[in-house]
DNA sequence: GAAACCTCTGCAATCGATTGCATTAGTTTC
DNA sequence: GAAACTAATGCAATCGATTGCAGAGGTTTC
């Protein structure tokens, strides 16, 4: 009853199989160095003791802490929560486990970032966050590189590190052609946060695509915004006030671009009918609004995936590349309701009948 | 260039400061035991080598991982993610770190839930889904309990676990109350995903609100739902098709809230026109979808933090409670856009001018 | 049949911190 | 001024696994 049964150790193990702790060690991790009687004796004393080996005792001796750091701007964003789950799956399918720090750039209480390198907490660094203080970083990883790192999603402009991200440029150029395509001549955009690499990568996609097509961009057709659903509805606030607007924006994300749907809405424009909208992302939610978006699709699970697997195989690697590795995921266009052909351009809408049949 | 710098170990800053290892680790963690002299000598040497202490070590002498396990069904939902978000937040402010393990009921594969334990990778878990294995949970925890948890959100009926929640039945007669009070009689409820106890409570906190008003609740306005948008939608089909149909819905969560009103306006259907929607938890979301979601909001982040300053209590405390401790947060009736008085009963829509406005 | 070579196993050091016990020096008590 | 404390520090064992080295026994090579 008050019998507290101590958890087993390789040392139960040992002596349960009747050899020495060298010889379970050696049947556990390389099998094929331990003969097959002992090994049978061995694996069923593990059975019988219900042992399982000490992480710390094992991260202690072999300098390894079989977990990786995964360090996001947002938790709560549903963009990077999907691709924590590939991550963590990933990483736990490779006997890996995942510790998260949220709000990456501003941590600095608690434990920090470089304690949990130099406490051996953690073998690898995952960033999910490009707007980091890149002389903070490089102190982690010095030279030779002591820690192994890869930046996924964004990128920090000029450092030597591995990525793996999305064809951003190319994914935005092909979300405003589909509005060029549908006709759409004055075409806005709604930008991301300054200062963000993302943003800058966008905004450029879109003025290719408008150059590409002999289409001019108004400075005013382009719109203060950022990533979340409340700089989306700000900026339909002065999307409205624009003189001769836009029929159509390209939004830098999917949250501000349904903030954006929801804004028109509030000021008594309809989507797709006044304004066609694109999104980025393809969040669950995209889906599931309406009108139902439509989007540029980021593989973020194939994203959380690859980067987790990368991070491991740096980790595991002998040798660390010293040319920073570079992969590029490639976007796909989800086509769904937000967009449209242009409304008529001059007459008033009463020639419609829809608007009467409701 | 090619000199590899080791991490600095006790030895060093002992070395350094002319002192036993023992003097240094007391001097960190018992400062009142060195004295006043020696302890400056030692903070200077910490200073000087960079000291951190290695974590596996540490580990290892006191039996202490100061890491908690979260476990919970999907990352990739906001509702969790916020919450996660406390909890990263809580425990890196104690000094702990968070290893996640995702979609938890599946989790066999890779490392397994007791692995985490034996292996003493963690110190306690934080339960953020009802729907496990009570009987596999029960080995986790055994008698006397072994491992320090607390189960967030759900609840396990009948098992031995402290809780930390929200006052699901009551908020769920609350919203109910609110369309009763607007002036509607015929109300309807999406379920939430079977066997779920948070489903069951949700559904009696309806019911309860019905009865007590006299409304009779007619079966077939219940429809099965679920917790993901795309259960709202389906619901939405179902729900066009009753003949004497719900003026209002009180649906089991936001996102069966967003999904079917989005299935109610492909149907020609509108919000809060024709059906008021309630929602349930407020996700960030809520607020930005047009209309606005009417809904119950969780304190969520203060769920998180309770939940895990209440486990790091368990597992630093000498003793622990025999007897489970139940918490429970009260929600808050968030007012927005999609409830309205309930459309005038019998009269077609062309008696009123508002419709004709827009 | 001796030398060389495997294969399998054990011994014991090691990783880096914590902590029970012992020691030294200084202080108080009667 | 001896006994009894107290404060500050060091010694060395300990946590549990891994691994370099070496030895025992057997097999192959020439």
């Amino acid at each position: 009853m008050t019998l507290v049964k101590k958890t087993p150790t390789i040392q139960d193990v040992a002596r349960f199989a009747n050899v020495s702790t060298a010889t379970v060690s050696r049947a556990l991790s390389s099998p094929e160095r331990v003969s097959e009687q002992t090994r049978a004796r061995i694996s069923e004393a593990v059975r019988v003791t219900g042992y399982t080996p000490n992480q710390s005792a094992r991260s202690l001796r072999q300098r390894t802490a079989r977990t990786i750091l995964v360090a996001l701007p947002d938790i709560g964003n549903s963009f990077f929560s999907v691709i924590l789950d590939a991550v963590e799956r990933e990483a736990a399918s490779r006997g890996y486990g995942v510790l998260v720090a949220n709000r990456f750039p501003r941590m600095d209480s608690g434990l920090r970032m470089r304690d949990y390198f130099l406490s051996n907490r953690v073998d690898g660094l995952l960033l999910l966050d490009g707007s980091v203080d890149l002389e903070q970083l490089m102190m982690l990883t010095g030279d030779p590189t002591p820690v192994p790192l890869i930046v996924a999603c964004e990128e920090i402009p000029n450092a030597p590190f591995h990525t793996v991200k999305t064809d951003n440029g190319y994914a935005a150029e092909r979300a405003t052609r589909h509005l060029i395509d549908l006709g759409h001549r004055r075409i806005g955009h709604i930008r991301g946060p300054d200062g963000n690499v993302l943003t800058a990568e966008r905004e450029q996609g879109y003025a290719r695509a408008m150059q590409a097509a002999g289409l001019p961009i108004c400075p005013e057709w382009v719109l203060a915004g950022g990533f979340e659903m409340e700089a989306g509805r700000a900026a339909a606030g002065r999307f409205i006030s624009i003189a001769d607007r836009p029929t159509a924006i390209f939004a830098a994300n999917d949250e501000s671009a349904v903030g954006f749907i929801s804004g028109l809405r509030q000021h008594g424009l309809d989507c797709p009918d006044d304004v066609s909208v694109v999104g980025f992302d393809d969040l669950v939610l995209a889906a599931h609004i309406w009108p139902p978006l439509t989007t540029m699709r980021q593989p973020r699970a194939a994203l959380g995936r690859i980067a987790a697997g990368a991070l491991i195989d740096l980790i595991e690697g002998e040798r660390r590349s010293r040319v920073p590795m570079h992969m590029v995921l490639s976007s796909e266009m989800i086509v769904r309701g937000t967009t449209a052909r242009p409304p008529a351009p001059t007459a008033p809408a009463s020639l419609s009948p829809a608007l009467v049949v409701r």
